[in-house]
DNA sequence: CAACTGTTATATATAGTATATAACAGTGTA
DNA sequence: TACACTGTTATATACTATATATAACAGTTG
């Protein structure tokens, strides 16, 4: 499994790492019912301790994403991503309202936060 | 001062303060060169540390927001127009910023997120 | 001097993050 | 059964950010 994690991000490093595997799974890099790598692995792996993977895992098995079978090991939960998508739509519109409320507030046109979005989609680390 | 402040919020009360002063500053309740409460009324009035609120104006007198003056008080520094521009650019960069985080995570394209803007943006009540 | 201002220093407490180590428990296989 | 994997739980330590409390210090004004 690759994972870049920063330990100088303000984003915690469970957090990234939770992050890292739902784009995984959202992009079907990891499929439904694959096996994650054991949580000993994945922390020699990455130089993590075990129990900072242990709190990603715990996370993305509350949330959903995958499920843990002691003894046997952690795997993708199979998962309605289209309403998972939706859901994730809604924030992002509440974002938008904000951006916009903004924007004609300071008089900000459409196209210069359309440009500003594109540079920093563009830019933003993946 | 009105200042409605969650210590349930997982803001921190010094931003919540913070945050709500620039408010007050940038719509005009708050004028050019007006004394804002002293630390220590302010405290008492929403039962908060004094150092609480120390940390609050440090940050805005950092940002140039505020003037504090040993003896004399705190007040609002003399508007900088493009200080507030870039305040609020920075507010936008921050919500593109998430935006972003969660394309990226759920695979939503940029496409999808421009064109739900530009609708958003000519529909919304100005 | 008294009563306000802001400033600085010290100490304590709590929560979140991250680590290390150890023991416990379930699964599968040689 | 013994072993080598899984995940689980518990304990301890450490660092940081946040928040509080208290005290002393310093400048301004009446």
């Amino acid at each position: 499994m690759k994972l870049v994690i920063s330990n100088s991000s303000s984003v915690p490093i469970y957090e990234q790492i939770k992050n890292a595997i739902i784009e995984q799974i959202m992009s079907g890099e990891l499929e439904e019912n694959e096996a994650l790598p054991s949580i000993r692995s994945l922390a020699q792996d990455i130089k993590i301790s075990v129990m900072t993977i242990k709190k990603s895992y715990d996370e993305l098995e509350k949330e959903g994403y995958i499920i843990s079978r002691q003894g046997k090991g952690t795997f993708v939960a199979p998962k309605n991503m289209e309403l998972l998508k939706e859901q994730k739509q809604k924030e992002i519109e509440t974002y938008l309202s904000k951006i916009i409320d903004i924007s004609h507030c300071y008089q900000i046109s459409k196209e210069e936060i359309i440009d500003l979005f594109e540079f920093m989609y563009g830019s933003e680390d993946k």
